[in-house]
DNA sequence: TATAAACCTTGTAGTAGCTACAAGGTCAAG
DNA sequence: CTTGACCTTGTAGCTACTACAAGGTTTATA
């Protein structure tokens, strides 16, 4: 399976994949004689692993770490849930902020008299202390 | 005025005061004689101006649009409220985003029955169709 | 068999918004 | 007159790709 039919059966793009090969998230292939990578079906399924983990925001750090855990089948799985764990709070601050700059975002908007540029509220209130750049 | 003055007044970086005068969103100043930028409190207030907004999350490219904009004091404001309200539309996209994100790490790590790698639920549904890494 | 289209190869540079150096010049205090 | 805190420029690094250029390979068709 060459990297195009790879791409298309794990949704990436080509460029992607020769990246993460690069970075070493996944593995180099064997080469065919015309020197093209010829992927094997456990290429897919890490591939893949890859994306998902990639959709659901999980840092390419975080990722190498997980495929590096995936393969110690004995090993408890403590590390695994820390690593999920600790990328829910990211989120989670994330989710506050965004909460909070939506609110300001929504305040500043919810001020303006569609007038002109020298009474704008908005640009008033972007300027903290509003000594000159909006009002001199 | 000095590089670093002006970084404590506006609570940023020399370095990021010397990036902002490089992409030309920030003017560049006069020089004294010994080459140092000499800064004015227009400076001040431009460059409080960008770091508000960016606070805000808008992007370099919105807050320089946003300072051409403050300069035009004739023109209606309406330019400046669809710029706000595209931000505004953009965070809530996030926030959704992030939103069902949240849900589905939860739902992820509620998954989790602290046993070996091998059993492991929470790599088990990073692996959509979970073919070989994993299980193999 | 020729050739063109559709692939593949490498390497490099670009994206956003900074941040971190290195190597050197300037300035104020003691 | 030296020490240390500043300043200068230029360049490289960060994340996670993406886009291109210049060339080689494979496949389909005329």
């Amino acid at each position: 399976m060459n990297i195009g039919e790879l791409a298309r059966a794990a949704d990436t793009k080509a460029e992607t994949i020769r990246y993460y090969e690069r970075i070493g998230l996944l593995p180099a292939p064997p080469r065919t004689p015309g020197n093209y990578r010829d992927y094997s079906a456990e290429h897919v399924s890490r591939l893949a692993f890859t994306r998902r983990a990639r959709d659901l925001g999980f840092s390419i750090d975080q990722i190498r770490t997980l495929l590096d855990l995936a393969d110690q089948k004995e090993q408890s799985c403590k590390a695994v849930d820390a690593i999920a764990r600790e990328h829910l709070t990211e989120v989670k601050r994330k989710l506050a902020d965004l909460g909070a700059l939506r609110r300001e975002l929504e305040s500043l908007i919810g001020q303006c008299r569609h007038g002109t540029i020298a009474e704008c509220r908005i640009l008033e209130a972007l300027a903290p202390d509003a000594a000159s750049s909006a009002r001199a």
